[in-house]
RNA sequence: GCUCCGAUAGCUCAGUGGUAGAGCACUCCCUUGGUAAGGGAGAGGCCCCGGGUUCAAAUCCCGGUCGGAGCUCCA
């Protein structure tokens, strides 16, 4: 039996070859169509090389150019091309990390001097001359002296080898000139990349720690197929066209001022619009379900983050204090605090639980200046945070109602979602066994719904597990969305109780759950979902109402006039040409223009063009047209033709 | 915070060691329009701030401020 190879493939049958065989092998006998897609093999769960020789009985399945796992062998393929390239126009250049990414893949050296924007075409010319030469992905197993001996020039790659546990299997790959440690795979030879770019250079700490050298990464990403490289590309640039702070300075929704402040944002009538919307949709949402609205103080004293846990936890991200007659006073971090003194206010009986106390609530922390970027990340933001106090029964229905509220809210705003669950962090609160606890009952709760869920362990905060749910958006990139944490901590620090059927005192549970998360991130995320164009609901102005002369000047207004009492947000522009009044709309991304000329003025009719709808026209009654906005602005209807991500 | 890149009109950007430029936006005039830019005129600048080099600096050098990409973290 040893000096066979038994490989059982994913439809069930089995193949039989000499020991020895590699799966490059396995491939030819099934076919030579096979044979040429196949870029890699998983073995036993195991991701290998093609040319891997097996023997024994195993799992096998041929991984081909159509499979989304083999992407990552590809792309980190490509990152030992780009090493290639990179040592041979920089000779002295030292070599770091060069993973796959989500994306693409990446490679980090060591280099005097930061690479320039004309070094990457030379660098993807020289990959072209590498790919050419079709150089074999050479596997070799080596000894740990073996591997220091070889990389005597690497430094860095020195060190990654002492991390290298005793029995530990060193491996080297080799294309070419090229040497890496590296665990692989890798696709046969360089010849199977052939559809690349490389993207940009920047900066990067040497296993990602800022108090190590900087090394110059260079991004590239890579495709088994020219269109899907052109596809990706597109999306990019389609990416760059729907950044948040470019159509929000266009479209006039918000703007930054230096002398306001890093990372404070000033909300513009229109951006306060689409906020103010979403803040309506939300309040009625949630006293729907039982929530209680309340407010809270921005500065309070710094005694209650004492209690909380703050200081201690979560110092380095809060403004410093200022002194106001002997005590300290903080920028409030985070609302959970002023909530659980509402609820301390008065006694509370098992009769009162479950309480749903819910705040828009402005918070403010400390961000490192480099990592403010637009509304996605900023120093001041307003929170739609709410507590839920509860008996440690009730948790499971708490969940579950949180789960019916995401979900309407989400489809609401057109964003299919995921769900992780986040577990115990490094620097955690609370024992082991209360972390379990909560872990449990929260993938308990999912796993009775029958939802999937993905774990993300260590992710939690450090009070308690959390569920977090990921957007994807309308081209496919995922967001933080709304997140649920279960705190057995706070009550425990501040003493929660209420008195339970059996007149004893108890501690209840804690929720901490925020729906869009922040007010700021939300809205920046929902502009680039809808690139700017939102649906009727929350668009700043949701009619444009166009007389064709000034002879409808009037007839313009009373069609205004009669949409505005119908509580729909229209504008009217007259001056300049037809043509030039179309096209400001559109750019501003009206979803409505509401044309008025001869025919219309004296039918009391009114030409509607849609947003995107390019000359296509229908000729309403104003009255029909009126009924018609409102319908849509009432049932929060995204647009027709909007295409939500997945 | 760190590395790199940048900063010129409200916006997007050219440009040069010797008088400051374009397109759009803005104001005015003509045009009264039928579905993505009608025509003309005008106004608008401490060329980010401070220092240095120079006969001369918006341009070259140094420092700062602000912005962008990335690293880490997060709502």
């Amino acid at each position: 039996m040893a000096d066979l190879l038994r490989a059982r493939l994913p439809d069930g049958s089995v193949k039989e070859l000499p020991a020895g065989s590699s799966a490059a092998d396995v491939a030819a006998a099934i076919g030579p169509g096979l044979a040429r897609a196949a870029v890699a093999a998983v073995v036993d769960g195991e991701t290998v090389d093609l040319a891997r020789p097996l023997a024994g009985e195993v799992d096998l399945r041929i991984l081909t150019e159509r499979d989304p796992d083999a992407l990552p062998v590809l792309r980190h393929s490509a990152a030992h091309v780009l090493a290639t390239a990179v040592r041979t126009l920089r000779p002295g250049a030292g070599i770091g990390f060069g993973p796959a990414i989500e994306e693409g893949f990446y490679y980090d050296f060591d280099v005097e001097r930061p690479f320039t924007p004309d070094e990457l075409e030379a660098f993807e010319a020289e990959m072209a001359r590498v790919i050419e030469a079709d150089q074999p992905f050479e596997r070799r197993q080596v000894s740990r002296e073996e591997a220091r001996e070889l990389f005597s020039d690497d430094p860095l790659k020195l060190e990654r080898l002492e991390e290298f546990d005793e029995d530990e299997v060193i491996t080297v790959y080799r294309n070419g000139p090229f040497l890496d440690l590296c665990r692989g795979p890798h696709v046969p030879s360089t010849g199977r990349l052939q559809h690349f770019r490389l993207l940009s250079a920047a900066g990067a700490y040497w296993r990602g720690d800022e108090r190590r050298q900087m090394l110059q990464r260079i991004y590239g990403t890579a495709f088994f197929k020219d269109r899907e490289l052109e596809a990706h590309l597109v999306r990019l640039e389609e990416a760059k066209k729907r950044d948040h702070r470019v159509l929000g300075r266009q479209l006039d929704l918000f703007s930054t001022d230096a002398r306001v402040g890093a990372g404070l944002i000033l909300w513009h009538p229109r951006g306060a619009t689409v906020r103010m919307e979403i803040e309506n949709y939300e309040r009625e949402l949630i006293l729907r379900h039982g929530y209680q609205l309340v407010y809270t103080p921005h500065v309070v004293s710094e005694k209650l983050f004492e209690i909380s846990g703050h200081l201690e936890n979560f110092a380095e991200n809060m403004f410093e204090a200022m002194e106001v007659e002997g005590a300290r006073y903080r920028p409030k971090p985070m609302n959970c605090p002023g909530h659980i003194a509402i609820y301390q206010a008065h006694q509370h009986s098992y009769r009162d639980l479950p309480i749903r106390m819910a705040e828009f609530g402005t918070v403010y922390r400390y961000e490192r200046s480099g990592v403010l970027h637009g509304m996605l990340r900023v120093r001041g933001f307003t929170q739609d945070d709410a507590h839920v106090f509860c008996t440690p029964d009730q948790v499971p229905g708490e969940i579950e109602r949180l789960l019916d509220l995401v979900h309407e809210m989400l489809t609401t705003f057109g964003y299919p979602y995921t769900i992780e669950l986040a577990t115990r962090p490094e620097k955690a609160l609370g024992t082991a066994s209360q972390w379990e606890e909560a872990e449990r009952v929260l993938a308990g709760t999912l796993e009775a719904r029958d939802l999937p869920y993905q774990l993300d362990p260590g992710g939690g905060a450090f009070y308690g597990p959390k569920l977090d749910f990921k957007l994807i958006d309308a081209i496919g990139r995922k967001w933080q969305g709304p997140t649920v944490q279960l705190d057995f901590n706070l009550p425990e620090r501040f003493g929660l109780e209420y008195v339970g059927e059996d007149n004893e005192r108890h501690r209840p549970y804690m929720l901490h759950r925020v729906l869009v998360g922040s007010m700021e991130r939300f809205v920046g995320g929902l502009v680039e979902h809808y690139a700017g164009a939102f649906p009727v609901w929350l668009a700043p102005e949701q009619v444009r109402v166009l007389p064709i002369s000034e002879h409808q000047q009037q007839s313009a207004e009373h069609l205004a006039e009669e949409l505005r009492a119908a509580g729909v947000r229209a504008a009217l522009h007259g001056r300049d040409t037809l043509n030039a009044r179309i096209r400001d709309a559109e750019l501003h991304k009206v979803p409505y223009m509401a044309v008025v000329g001869e025919r219309e003025a004296a039918a009391g009719t009114v030409a509607v063009r849609r947003r995107g709808g390019g000359r296509k026209q229908e000729v309403l009654e104003r009255a029909a047209f009126v009924e018609r906005v409102r319908e849509e602005v009432r049932t929060r209807a995204l647009d027709p033709d909007f295409d939500p991500g997945g």
